[in-house]
DNA sequence: AAAACTACTGAACAGTGTTTAGTAAATAAC
DNA sequence: GTTATTTACTAAACACTGTTCAGTAGTTTT
């Protein structure tokens, strides 16, 4: 019966669709002005049609969201041909941010914006995991190595990963959420971000 | 004439009245629910007379979020009796922290909403400062007393400035906004935190 | 050919921030 | 003291939002 999975092949291609193109309209104009209805339109077809295929929207921008998380893991898998942990765990601190600067309304989906988690299940089961725990299993990798290969100093390694990942966030969604605005003009905040991430790193080296 | 005084008295009152319920209704049901049918309710006068107190509500809570960093500034303020600076250092993160999760929605307001911060003028006159300087510029001012003192490592004031803040205020967000959620339960947050901030004390102390 | 199912939609509901025309009362002017 | 003006306020509307549901074509099964 090869209707039943053309049905299926169909279904699942009209998510996509809705998918693309609710990223399309979320990056071009931001989560609020990327209601229902301007996706709706954008896809050709009614507004009820998308809770066809996504409970609500939380859900739907929870989907959206995961595809930010792919990028960024994407992004990191290029660090793997530098030998040197130390300096590897430098350059995922700037990608990390070149990332948020990049793609400042996806990074402020994926850690900021109270969305996504909404859609998050009480008790996922270990297929549905959650999607940053991959980028944040990457991070603790490479400061293990470090400790092993006695780069950085001895510490416990959830203590140093949520250290950093706090400290790279803390930079990021300050820049992003504009808080950092306040500060007069003239001060660069792309060396003063660049010495802060060099300055972390000689203070953990070993 | 002492009629325009008591109309400008009780304009002030209002715009007070208007402030505090705009708080209250904040604090229990967060920023979604405090509309400004909820607010006026709780004010019982119309939606529309807000407006003529506040501009729309991104300047609403723009005053609202004020009140946060009076209350921030002050709980700041009970650190002057700590002789040590470097413990001075240490407690301040303590007290930003316990802030954060003592008044989530507050400090979600302060440092993380966009309402704010969209109220800002382009060109503020010397009087609007920002209000949160207040409470960076005690920050600042304690970093420079380490570094002067020689209790942590000379650096640029800036950049320390920044990346503590950037560490903490990292810390708070993620977990109010429910990106720590992710992790095994078992993890305790709380020690968790502390060790980071020791751990951050330990690594810049000279 | 009739029945069942599928994919989709128009229209409505309840809510939002905000604007405006209009009103009643307080104040100012004569 | 009466009229004119200004002030403080509001009802109602506008243009949105996410979401639900009855209804309807079109496909598939019987």
């Amino acid at each position: 019966m090869g209707i039943a999975e053309r049905k299926e092949r169909e279904r699942h291609e009209m998510r996509k669709l809705i998918l693309e193109k609710a990223k399309e309209v979320f990056i071009e104009e931001g989560y609020d002005k990327a209601s229902i209805r301007a996706i709706a339109e954008r896809i050709e077809y009614s507004p009820a049609t998308i809770y066809l295929y996504f409970k609500d929207k939380d859900e739907l921008f929870f989907a959206v969201h995961e595809l930010g998380f792919f990028e960024l893991f994407d992004q990191m898998q290029t660090l793997a041909s530098i030998e040197n942990p130390l300096e590897r765990l430098r350059q995922m601190g700037f990608i990390y941010l070149r990332f948020a600067g990049e793609n400042p309304e996806m990074y402020d989906l994926m850690f900021i914006s109270r969305a996504p988690i909404n859609a998050l299940k009480k008790d996922p089961t270990e297929d549905e995991w959650y999607c940053g725990n991959r980028v944040f299993n990457l991070l603790c990798a490479v400061i293990q190595e470090n400790m092993d290969k006695g780069m950085i100093r001895q510490n416990d390694l959830m203590v140093t990963a949520l250290s950093i990942w706090s400290f790279v966030h803390g930079l990021a969604s300050l820049h992003i959420r504009g808080r950092l605005d306040v500060f007069p003009q003239e001060l660069d905040l792309r060396e003063l971000v660049t010495h802060s991430i060099d300055n972390l790193i000689n203070l953990i080296k070993a």
